[in-house]
DNA sequence: CTGCATGCAAATAGTTTGCATGACG
DNA sequence: CGTCATGCAAACTATTTGCATGCAG
């Protein structure tokens, strides 16, 4: 088990493992990910990167995110409109709340939560995979913001 | 209360009484989303009107859609890759599960999911405006087509 | 008649791809 | 050193927008 291991650790273990090659730029995207709680997009991944490496185009970000999204290191979280923003602190399916006025998105805890994909699988005869359960509201920041 | 108008009837009347024009494009494409269980595209919806108004382009689908979307008659289900689908028989939040192989989307009955809002607004002082819970998976159908 | 709706084409935005160059292993 | 990763630009795709024309009210 790696569960004491970092997720950067992790992570880049992974890529060794794989055969895939360990560039300065490749590393500086997976830490940005193995440490971010904010959740963040591929452009504000490419505005960090670009703080160390500072020709870093957008598409080797695009890449190296895909790239770990295939291996199952980072879940993508696409919002209607919003662009598609990463976790790659924990890359399961997990809720989501995402403030529509700041656009923060934090991870509640919710329990009840296992119990529906069981439910679920015995009502419709589907082989579930995976879920994606998101809520969207104020958050209490912005709420106080709003009483004028 | 009008829960025993047909879903058609209310959303003309909606238009109507908000001074929207009643254009046989816009009726036919408010028909499409009221009577379909298949949660259509618009690239679907378009197929459809254009079998009776030859020369609809996707421009007007896509404004109509959009109109339907803010006046709360039709539900957006934007499903991470897959191009964006329409719910216009209940446009209010409730959970999907779309199959990964043929791309069908119904909407299973999930009792104790409302339970999760409440505790969740608790949990995190947000005031929760909507929500969204997808699964994915493999329906029955597609099981059995491949078991070779 | 008057203005909103239509339909075409062009614009947009996020993301992906092709390819020549560069650097990891 | 060979191969894979990078970075640039161009391609793509879903969706939106501008504008001249048409039709609902």
């Amino acid at each position: 088990m790696n569960t004491c291991m970092s997720r950067l650790d992790h992570m880049v273990d992974m890529l060794k493992e794989k055969g895939f090659r360990l560039t300065p730029q490749r590393i500086a995207i997976v830490e940005i990910l193995a440490n971010s709680c904010e959740h963040p997009g591929v452009e504000q991944i490419h505005r960090e990167v670009t703080k160390r490496f500072s020709t870093t185009s957008l598409a080797t970000v695009y890449k190296t995110v895909s790239l770990l999204k295939e291996l199952g290191e980072v879940m993508e979280i696409g919002f209607g409109d919003e662009t598609n923003r990463y976790d790659g602190k924990n890359p399961h399916p997990h809720p989501h709340i995402m403030c529509v006025k700041c656009k923060s998105i934090t991870d509640p805890d919710l329990s009840a939560l296992n119990a529906l994909s069981w439910e679920l699988a015995e009502e419709t005869g589907y082989k579930i995979l995976s879920h994606r359960l998101d809520f969207f509201g104020i958050c209490p920041e912005c709420q106080k913001n709003s009483e004028q």
